[in-house]
DNA sequence: GCCCGTTATATCCGGCGGTATATTACGGGC
DNA sequence: GCCCGTAATATACCGCCGGATATAACGGGC
């Protein structure tokens, strides 16, 4: 899986040192809401449900309510999913990746001509 | 010394998987043109002179021409200075900057709201 | 020719982020 | 009450990034 296309920019927003919400944790989101499951998404992912785990920690920490809300047991085992909160975070944060790639569409053209 | 804001963005250029140039990286161009030299740009930033060369060494192999020229020896040991190349760069991603700023401003209020 | 401060490179080491693994808790289905 | 798959947590281990240190090359000043 190609990660970064050439001469693409990454959108962070920081709360503190700590990454509420990016590229990554974005991603993660969208496979929880899909999945419904935290391993579920972290197998997807290529990722340790460990990281995924702390991925989800870390935004429920950052934000003012929780993004995801998970049990565990239950039919299934358990589960997790997005939060009315979570889609509202991701819905807001893919508006600010818009408006920046189209803010940027422009001079990023002229700047992947600076790179090898 | 505070590096990021509640809520502040931070903005990468990607060239495959390393960063060609973000905050850092514009930063440490901005002392090498002040100072003339990547030891003293590091010691500044309370950063290894290893880390300061490894940075430019990315900076140099991301881009087509070389951002920083630098020469071992002469008048005061040395030094390195930042190309007309590099200057159009760190301008250009400053111009980035303040083009992603000004297009997330009315978002990044709101989303704010969201953080803790 | 020696001194100096810088660039450049190599080596060693500690901390941290991440994986892998194991264990426990949980609760619905059967 | 057992099984199951998940969440949640702990532990051990490893790789890598970065700092600290040492050394060599360089070239102008004196």
């Amino acid at each position: 899986m190609r990660r970064h296309a050439r001469g693409a920019t990454k959108l962070r927003v920081m709360f503190g040192t700590e990454i509420a919400i990016g590229p990554g944790k974005a991603e993660l989101l969208r496979h929880i809401a899909r999945t419904g499951s935290i391993s579920a998404s972290a197998r997807r992912m290529g990722m340790s449900y460990r990281r995924a785990w702390l991925l989800v920690d870390t935004m429920n920490r950052c934000f003012r309510e929780p993004v995801v809300a998970s049990a565990a047991g239950g039919s299934g085992g358990g589960g997790a999913r997005v939060t009315a909160f979570g889609r509202k975070v991701l819905e807001r944060f893919d508006a600010m990746r818009r408006r920046v790639d189209r803010a940027l569409d422009p001079e990023l053209e002229r700047f992947a001509g600076l790179l090898r």
